[in-house]
RNA sequence: GGCGGGAUAGCCAAGUGGUAAGGCAGAGGUCUGCAAAACCUCUAUUCGCGGGUUCGAUUCCCGCUCCCGCCUCCA
C-alpha cells in the first residue's frame, strides 16, 4: 500500500511520491523554534509529529534530508536580549542549547541541518532573494525604508489557507499598521532599522535593517534543499500568513513550485483549554520533567493522537502513558528472557509487521498502529502464559519490536542496578528461602524506597525501575 | 462575517454501507505466602440532534446544535 498524506494545499489525501527520480530521498523542511525562551509542549507536539513522519519515511526505506530552522532574530529575541542585557547571539545561544537538550529528552531524531537565521550565509541569501524580488517588481521599498512583498503580483496568495483576501475581516493587528505600504496585506521582507532594534542590525542595499521572518524559511529551504521540496511541515497557525508568504517569495524567486505536500499539525490544548500563561496551564518540557514525568512519557502522550486532531494534554493522559509504557516494558522484558537461547534473527511475524506500518502509511494513523502493537502484546503474552511461545517466536517478535521502536522510540532506557539494591535483593532471596515473609516484605519496601520494584516469578526475583 | 477541523463508553481514541479496534481507569476471577506482572470475564443494544436514501447508516445526503482553530509575523 502506498503512503498517503493529507495535503493542506489540496485538502486531499494524496499518494506520496518523492521528487527524487530514484524514489529514494525525501526533502523535508520543518519550521523550527524562535529561540527567545524554552519551548513549550505545544511546540514539541509539532516537532514530535515531524519526528514520527521522518522516522516512518525512513522505516519505509527513504532517506530523509530534513532541515529545521532556528529563528534567532525577530521582535521577541531582540526584546529578550535587551531585557537580559546580553548580545543577541549570546542570548539566543542559551535557548538553542536548551532546545537541543529538549529534543534529546523527547528522543527526537535531529534534523540533517539546523540553520540559524543570523548565519551570514543565510543573511546573504535573504538579501539576494529580496534583491531579485525587487528587481523583478515583486517587491518595493516603502517610505519607511522597509522592503515589502507586492501581494497583487502573486495571485496565488491565499490558496494554501483557502482564504479569499477580499473577504478578510480587518483585525486589530493590521489596523495599527501605519506603514506606507501599497496594499494592506503586503508583508515585510526587510525591516528597516529603528531605535528599538538597538545594535541588532545588518547592512543591505536598502540600508540598515534586519530580515523579515518569512523570508528566512524561503532562503534556507531553497539554499539547502533546492527550489522545490517534497514536504513542508508546521503548526496550523503557520498556514496563514507565514507559509503563504513563503510560497509567494520562493516561487517568485525560483519560478518553481515551492512545496509538493504541506502538512500541518493541530493545536495542543491543556486540560481542555487553550494553553496560556494567564490560564496557568502553560508548560515547557522542563516544567513537566520537574514534576517527575519522563521524556518518553511526554513523547507517548504527544504522539499518541493523530497530528491533525486537536490534542488535549492532561495529567491523566500522562499517568495513562506511564501505565501503557510499563506494559510495553514488561512485554519486552518477557520476550527477551524467552528469546535468550535463540540468536537467529530471522522469522519476522510479517502480517503483524505489515499491519503496523500500513497504519502509519495512512496519513500517520498512530491510533491504529498502536492498536496493532497492543493486540500483538496481548496475544504473545497469552502465548507466553501458556508456554506456547518458542524462543524463536520470541526472537522474531523482538526483531519486529525493534523495527516498531525505531519509529516510536518507546523502549525503556537501560539503567544499571545500584549495588545497594543488588545487596537488598540478595538479602531478600535468603529471607525467602527461609520463608521469612515478614523480612521479605520489609526488604521489598526498602527496594521500593530506593526506586526499584521487585517481583517474584518462577525464575526468582525480577527488578524493574519504578 | 469568511474559511477550516471536530462531536464514538468515566477519560483518550480507531473505524466501516452489514451491525462498534486499542490504551488508561473500574469490577470480578486465575496465578502468588502476600504482592506485582500477565491472562480471562465484565464495563457503548450504541457512535451530538432531527429528517432522508437503503433490506440495512455510526459510516452516504439534507437541516440543526455545540466545541475548537485561523482571518497578516503564535507549533
Amino acid at each position: 500500500m502506498a503512503i498517503r498524506f493529507l495535503n493542506t494545499y489540496t485538502r486531499q489525501l494524496e499518494e506520496f511520491r518523492p521528487l527524487d527520480p530514484a524514489g529514494k530521498s525525501v526533502k523535508l523542511y520543518t519550521c523550527g523554534p524562535t529561540v527567545y525562551n524554552y519551548a513549550h509542549i505545544g511546540n514539541f507536539r509539532a516537532y514530535l509529529f515531524e519526528d514520527l513522519l521522518q522516522r516512518h519515511l525512513q522505516a519505509r526505506g527513504y532517506e530523509v534530508n530534513r532541515v529545521m530552522n532556528l529563528t534567532d532574530v525577530d521582535d521577541k529575541t531582540i526584546r529578550g536580549c535587551q531585557a537580559a542585557g546580553l548580545p543577541l547571539a549570546e542570548f539566543t545561544q542559551k535557548f538553542k542549547d536548551a532546545f537541543f537538550e529538549d529534543l534529546k529528552t523527547l528522543r527526537v531524531q535531529p534534523a540533517t541541518t539546523f540553520p540559524s537565521a543570523t548565519d551570514p550565509v543565510y543573511i546573504a541569501r535573504m538579501i539576494e532573494m529580496i534583491a531579485h524580488l525587487v528587481e523583478h517588481g515583486y517587491a518595493y521599498q516603502a517610505e519607511d525604508k522597509s522592503v515589502y512583498f507586492r501581494l497583487n503580483k502573486f495571485p496565488n496568495y491565499g490558496k494554501l489557507a483557502h482564504l479569499n483576501l477580499d473577504e478578510l475581516r480587518p483585525s486589530g493587528r493590521i489596523s495599527n499598521d501605519e506603514y506606507e505600504k501599497e496594499s494592506i496585506g503586503d508583508f515585510a521582507l526587510w525591516k528597516a532599522w529603528d531605535a528599538a532594534d538597538g545594535d541588532v542590525v545588518w547592512d543591505s542595499p536598502w540600508g540598515k535593517g534586519r530580515p523579515g521572518w518569512h523570508i528566512e524559511c524561503s532562503a534556507m529551504s531553497t539554499a539547502l534543499l533546492g527550489p522545490e521540496i517534497d514536504i513542508h511541515c508546521g503548526g496550523v497557525d503557520n498556514i496563514f500568513p507565514h507559509h503563504e508568504a513563503e510560497i509567494a517569495q520562493s516561487e517568485c524567486c525560483t519560478g518553481h513550485r515551492f512545496v509538493r505536500v504541506w502538512m500541518h499539525c493541530a493545536h495542543l490544548m491543556v486540560e481542555g483549554q487553550k494553553m496560556s500563561k494567564s490560564a496557568g496551564n502553560f508548560y515547557t518540557l522542563r516544567n513537566l520533567l520537574d514534576k517527575g514525568y519522563t521524556g518518553r512519557e511526554i513523547r507517548y502522550v504527544l504522539l499518541s493522537v493523530n497530528y491533525r486532531l486537536p490534542l488535549n494534554f492532561t495529567f491523566e493522559s500522562l499517568a495513562g502513558a506511564r501505565s501503557a509504557l510499563s506494559r510495553i516494558d514488561e512485554w519486552v522484558e518477557r520476550l527477551t528472557t524467552q528469546a535468550a537461547s535463540e540468536t537467529n534473527a530471522s522469522g519476522h511475524p510479517l502480517a503483524a509487521q505489515m499491519r503496523f506500518e500500513e497504519a502509519l502509511d495512512d496519513d500517520l494513523n498512530i491510533s491504529a498502529a498502536l492498536g496493532v502493537l497492543f493486540d500483538i502484546i496481548r496475544e504473545s503474552n497469552r502465548a507466553l502464559d501458556q508456554n506456547a511461545l518458542t524462543p524463536a517466536d520470541a526472537r522474531a517478535l523482538l526483531n519486529w519490536w525493534n523495527r516498531v521502536n525505531a519509529v516510536l522510540q518507546f523502549q525503556r532506557e537501560e539503567t544499571a542496578i545500584p549495588q545497594t539494591v543488588l545487596e537488598l535483593v540478595e538479602a531478600r532471596a535468603a529471607a525467602r528461602a527461609a520463608k521469612n515473609w515478614a523480612a521479605s516484605d520489609e526488604i521489598r519496601a526498602q527496594i521500593d524506597a530506593a526506586g526499584w520494584v521487585v517481583k517474584d516469578s518462577k525464575e526468582g526475583q525480577k527488578l524493574t525501575r519504578k
